[in-house]
DNA sequence: AGATTAATATGATAATCATCATGCAGATGG
DNA sequence: CCATCTGCATGATGATTATCATATTAATCT
C-alpha cells in the first residue's frame, strides 16, 4: 500500500503496545507473531520490517510494559492522596488488579517465564525491581530491603490469588497479605484513608 | 515388544515423575509430549495409552509434584531440628533452592502459567495452598492468615530472585525477605540454629 | 502350548510456529 | 513529474506440535 514514516512509527508503537497487554494476559510465549500483527491490523509478513526477531519484540514489549506499570501505579496512588504504603497496598492487592492482568503489574504476570529467559529479559526485570527499591521505597517510607520484601509479598500474593479456583480463597490471599503487611509496618499511622476502589483504572 | 502390567505402572510413574521435574524447569508448556516420552525411554506413540490428553498428564504431573514438594520440605525442615518458621525460611529462601527449580517449589516455578490454565489446574493449586495454610501453619506457630502472607512473600521472593541478572541482587532479594519476615514474627525466639546449608537435598 | 490381550513403536496427519523471498503501491527526494 | 526507496501483503518454507491409526511383540489366560 505504501506508508509514511509517521505511519510506520505509529504502527510500531501500536504493535508494541498490543504485545505488552497480550503478553501480560497470555504469557511471553502465549501468542505468536501472526496473532499480534493481526490485532494491530497488519499481516504477519511485515513483522520483520519492525523487529529483528520475535525475541527482539518481546524485549521492546517488556520495556514498554514496565514503563506503563510505573505510570499507572503512580497515577493510581495519586488518586489516593499520593504515594504511601497504604495506598500502594490498596492499589496493588485489589481484586480489580487480580482480575485484569492485561492492565496490571508485568512482574506478577510473567515472572515465572522470565526466570527461564535470557539475560536481555533478565536485565529488564532487574531494572524494574531496582526502580521499586530505589525510586519507590523512599516514597513509601521504606528501606530498600523493606521495599524488596513488600514487593515480593504483594507480587507473590497477586500471583497466588490468580491460581486458585475459589474466589473467597483468592480474596483471602489478597486481604491477608494487606492486613499482615500493614501490621508489620505499623510504625507511622497515617490519617487519610481513601475508600477501597478499583486499581490501575483509566487516566 | 510387549510389557507386563508392572512394567506399565513403572513406566507411567516414570513419565509422571520426569514431567513433574521438567515442568518445574521449563514451564507447563515448555516441552512436548515427545520430549517427555523420550526422556522416559519410550517413543511418543505410546503416550495415549497412559493419558487421555496432554492436559491430563499435566494434571497428574502437578499432583505428583505437589506431593514431592510437601515431602521434601518436611524432610528438609526435619534436618534442621523440625518444623519452625526459621527452618522454613532458611530452607525455602536458600540460593540452592533458587538455583535448582527442578527440585524446588512447584508453586514458585509455574504459578504465573497456572493462573491462565483451567479449573482442573487451579483446583490443584488451591489444594496445595490450603495445605500450607491448614497443615503447615500450626507447625510454624502461625495463623492461617499469617501463613498465607509468609507463603506469598517467600514464593514471590524466590520467583523474583530468579528473574534478575546480577547474582548479588538476587541474593539480596532472598536475604531481604528472610530478614524482614523474621523481624515481623519475632515474638517467640528459638534457641537452636542450624548452619545454613543447602535446601531440598537428598533424602 | 496356543489364543488372546494389551503396551509400545512406527508412521502419518493437520495445525501452528518463526522466518524469509518476492512483489506492489505509495511515499519520499529530486 | 519522474525515479527510487520502503513499509507492508502474499505466500512459501521447514520445524515443531498434539493426536491418532496401525503394526508389532511379548505378557497373560485357558
Amino acid at each position: 500500500m505504501g506508508y509514511s514514516q509517521a505511519q510506520k512509527k505509529e504502527n510500531h508503537e501500536r504493535i508494541v503496545s498490543i504485545a505488552a497487554t497480550r503478553f501480560r494476559e497470555a504469557g511471553l510465549d502465549g501468542l505468536g507473531v501472526a496473532a499480534i500483527m493481526k490485532e494491530a491490523g497488519l499481516t504477519h509478513g511485515g513483522f520483520y520490517a519492525h523487529f529483528g526477531s520475535r525475541d527482539d519484540m518481546v524485549a521492546q514489549a517488556l520495556e514498554f510494559a514496565f514503563q506503563e506499570d510505573e505510570e499507572r501505579l503512580s497515577r493510581a496512588m495519586g488518586r489516593r492522596g499520593g504515594p504511601s504504603l497504604d495506598a500502594f497496598l490498596e492499589v496493588y492487592l485489589s481484586p480489580a488488579h487480580r482480575d485484569t492482568p492485561g492492565q496490571g503489574c508485568t512482574l506478577a504476570a510473567v515472572a515465572c517465564e522470565a526466570a527461564r529467559k535470557d539475560e536481555t529479559v533478565k536485565r529488564l526485570f532487574q531494572n524494574r525491581i531496582e526502580t521499586y527499591a530505589i525510586k519507590l521505597a523512599p516514597q513509601l517510607g521504606l528501606t530498600e530491603e523493606q521495599m524488596l520484601m513488600v514487593l515480593s509479598t504483594v507480587a507473590g500474593a497477586l500471583v497466588l490469588s490468580r491460581t486458585v479456583e475459589d474466589s473467597a480463597m483468592s480474596d483471602r490471599i489478597l486481604e491477608g497479605a494487606r492486613h499482615q503487611l500493614r501490621a508489620c509496618f505499623a510504625e507511622q499511622k497515617k490519617g487519610g484513608k481513601a475508600p477501597p476502589s478499583s486499581m490501575y483504572s483509566v487516566a
